[in-house]
DNA sequence: TAAACGTGGTA
DNA sequence: TTACCAAGTTT
């Protein structure tokens, strides 16, 4: 594309845009905090999901100072079902490094918002571009897609080295006027007429510049070969009650699947089948609970409940729920995790999977 | 470089 | 039910 052409396509993509710009909360100003926290909500996420979130988020931690002295568990509570919850984690630990190291404010520069936590170099593009006016991509899933379709572009998006290709591609597209614009053009673009199944080209206005439109190529853009297969799990999961009606749960290890999150204990069952066995047993479940915690379970019963299924990008999980009763005095040195009382679980921020088994479990009592 | 990391929606 | 998709980053 020459200098005429290149001048041609920014202008009607954002006069597109201009017209056709989604009214989204974290539009209003470009205020860098905001900016940044609807980048990190928005990874691998759609933008009806986040909406609530963020709008709960901001209202409850209206800046960066606040973010940097929230307790973890009120993070948590806000982001409770979001998922990929190391980002929130990320977040405070951002917000404590900018406080410290930035003096409270945000860098201005991809290259350096690229040195923060958890803003990897879609997010320093995104943020440098919309805040702070760098002509520089912000390269998405949604750049992706435009842009292998307009250059008709086989470079495989599965591969790591993919985004920098992309980047290099699309930098001479950015204008030096209106990169944010630009870039938020993409995204809108990308989510509602450059889809991935059934893209409404004839609405395009990037289409007289589409070269994959021209071959008829659109639906075979971007070239994607990767797929992953999700390993399937069984586990057993533990509602265990004291005397007081206390629940116990288990705080999932640092490392791995919902990590610091709690969940009912969950034993992988096969921890405990040995080789030609087929059925679990209570006497069983109990005897692990000694031997791992020293911990002395009692009534272990296997609950007439369907199975709860749950499946992770990664991950297919199903889990079998006993029930089990514990004395409220029992020595918890030996198990990550604490007793919660009906009040203390609804205050806790809890991944959807410990919800579906609250569900699961709930719904067996109200028929009993 | 590839795998790990959540969840909700759609075909 | 299975498979894939959606504003990626970290290790």
């Amino acid at each position: 594309m020459n200098n005429n052409e290149i001048k041609a396509l920014q202008s009607d993509f954002l006069n597109w845009y201009d017209q056709n710009k989604r009214p989204l909360p974290w539009r209003e100003n470009q205020e860098p905090y905001y900016v940044w926290l609807s980048e990190i909500m928005l990874q691998q996420t759609q933008v009806q999901t986040v909406m609530p979130y963020f709008e709960r988020f901001i209202q409850a931690l209206p800046t960066l100072a606040d973010l940097a002295q929230v307790p973890d568990d009120t993070l948590m509570k806000l982001w409770e079902g979001l998922g990929y919850y190391s980002r929130a984690r990320n977040l405070k630990r951002a917000a404590q490094q900018i406080m410290t190291d930035y003096h409270g404010t945000f860098p201005q520069t991809a290259a350096e918002l690229e040195q923060i936590i958890g803003i990897g170099p879609y997010t320093a593009g995104a943020i440098a571009s919309i805040a702070f006016g760098e002509a520089v991509p912000a390269v998405d899933g949604n750049a992706y897609r435009v842009f292998s379709r307009l250059f008709d572009d086989t470079t495989d998006i599965s591969k790591s080295s993919a985004r920098q290709h992309f980047a290099n591609e699309i930098a001479p597209l950015v204008p030096k006027e209106r990169p944010g614009d630009f870039n938020q053009a993409v995204m809108d673009l990308g989510s509602s007429i450059c889809t991935t199944k059934d893209p409404a080209c004839l609405l395009c206005p990037l289409q007289p510049y589409c070269q994959a439109y021209a071959q008829g190529k659109q639906l075979e853009r971007p070239v994607k070969t990767k797929k992953i297969k999700k390993k399937r799990e069984q586990y057993l999961a533990l509602v265990i009650h004291d005397e007081q009606g206390r629940v116990l749960l288990q705080e999932r290890p640092a490392k791995g699947v919902l990590s610091g999150l709690y969940t009912y204990p969950l034993i992988n069952e096969a921890n405990l089948l040995s080789e030609s066995q087929k059925v679990i047993t209570s006497t069983q479940i109990a005897a692990f609970f000694k031997a791992q915690y020293e911990l002395t379970l009692q009534q272990v019963q296997l609950l007439p409940v369907k199975p709860v299924t749950h499946i992770f990008t990664h991950l297919h999980w199903q889990l079998t729920l006993y029930t089990a009763s514990i004395d409220a005095n029992a020595n918890l040195a030996y198990f990550p995790g604490r007793f919660f009382t009906t009040a203390a679980i609804a205050e806790q921020g809890l991944p959807t999977l410990q919800k579906k088994l609250q569900a699961r479990f709930a719904a067996y009592q109200k028929n009993v």
